[in-house]
DNA sequence: ATCTTGCATTTTGCTGACAAAAAGCACCTA
DNA sequence: TAGGTGCTTTTTGTCAGCAAAATGCAAGAT
């Protein structure tokens, strides 16, 4: 009885992705309670597109059931960030096991890309800009795993623990000092050896994991 | 009491149990596809909770949206299933290595109890009775990582993964040998050497795979 | 014969509504 | 005052149905 003409199909993707934004951005804070008959309102859909994105966010662990009714932006304590991140820093190390393994020459360029994108940014302090090309390079070596399903886990956690890591990079210096990070971290990747790449990576995690649970 | 967990939905986890459990048990075979109206009929329900099921079930991989429409049973090719189980080895390999820093003598105790239970089944070549005890030996070392997130990640992939490793079991002769696995795997995870506990999990998942891609 | 083209059918996404469960609330009792 | 007790409001799970989109199909064109 409302707005006409919606673009028929994909609602539900339309206020999952808008969720996810709002999240990341820090719109929704963590513990924010969110209720479906607002969010249709929002969104000017019914309850059954919104529940099914709330249903998404949930199995994604971005949301989490409310402690009476509905559902609320995941909040996590000290020592559940800490779980997901130790979490995290495994699969990132598993997947620089794997693409030490083998790596392409494909592969290498796009991370070698990547990398370049990030040093440009970081250099101009575009933080947005870094951001993303950060984003781009992780995903990069995700993807030169040559296998989607632990790509898919590790995006997942990047995914989840964005709004975290972003408040990590405060300074111009932190960009800087990322980047080179990077850089340290691909010759690990690209040395071919298995045992020196996952080492190169956990301490690589180790380091961007202090750091983030500090700006926390 | 941990089993209070909340009742919300219940055609919802109906259905997706009953489904989950026919695709364990081979009544629905990969690549079969899924009619929501059929499920519909089967289950008494309307389309709404069948079809959140659907959803769900996909979010996890057990189901695959359909090359045309609807929805199928995974089936996954040679390739695909080395991936998907060379992703589960990542993981299993990193939750050794976290409990092998951190085992704590309930979480011992716990899987010492999970083996004793796994030797009398392979004993009496009780297959069904094998296959649970197996899952809880497996369960109690992810929970011994005292990582929810990781647990659950491992928890996923040993679902998605369950229809193909139950054909390793073939005869009486294969569970002693899981079984006798499982002593020299704990080994390794009890000696408190994170290398020797990735290492030691590391050969056991690769003899499993081994096992386990020449069933399929 | 093969390739359009238009129509009929099936499937999907969504809507609005409703019944039941849960939470809030006011009142009563001890 | 503390602790029930029953009623009201809110929230949730489910339903039946509709309209768009996808698919299948068959007649006509090339």
């Amino acid at each position: 009885m409302e707005k006409s003409e919606n673009t028929r199909g994909g609602a539900v993707q339309r206020v999952e992705a808008a969720l996810l934004n709002d999240i990341s951005s820090g719109v929704l804070s963590p513990g924010e309670r969110l209720d479906e008959v607002q969010l249709t309102e929002r969104f000017g859909v019914s309850r059954t597109p919104v529940r099914e994105a709330l249903s998404r966010l949930t199995a994604q662990g971005i949301l989490v059931p409310g402690a009476k009714r509905g559902v609320q932006v995941a909040e996590y304590s000290r020592e559940e960030l800490a779980q997901i991140f130790e979490a995290m820093h495994e699969i990132e190390v598993a997947c620089a096991r794997i693409v030490s393994q083998r790596i392409s020459l494909l592969s290498r360029s796009e991370i070698e890309i990547a990398q370049k994108a990030c040093v440009i940014a970081a250099e101009a302090n575009d933080l947005s800009g870094f951001l993303q090309a950060n984003e781009n390079f992780h995903q990069a070596i995700y993807r030169a795993t040559g296998n989607p399903y632990m790509a898919q886990i590790a995006s997942d956690f990047r995914r989840r623990t964005g709004p975290f890591r972003a408040k990590k990079f405060a300074s111009h210096e932190d960009l800087l000092a990322s980047a080179r990070s990077h850089d340290v971290l691909m010759s690990h990747i690209f040395s071919e050896d298995s045992g020196e790449a996952s080492a190169g990576m956990r301490a690589h995690m180790t380091e961007s994991f202090m750091q983030t649970l500090a700006a926390n």
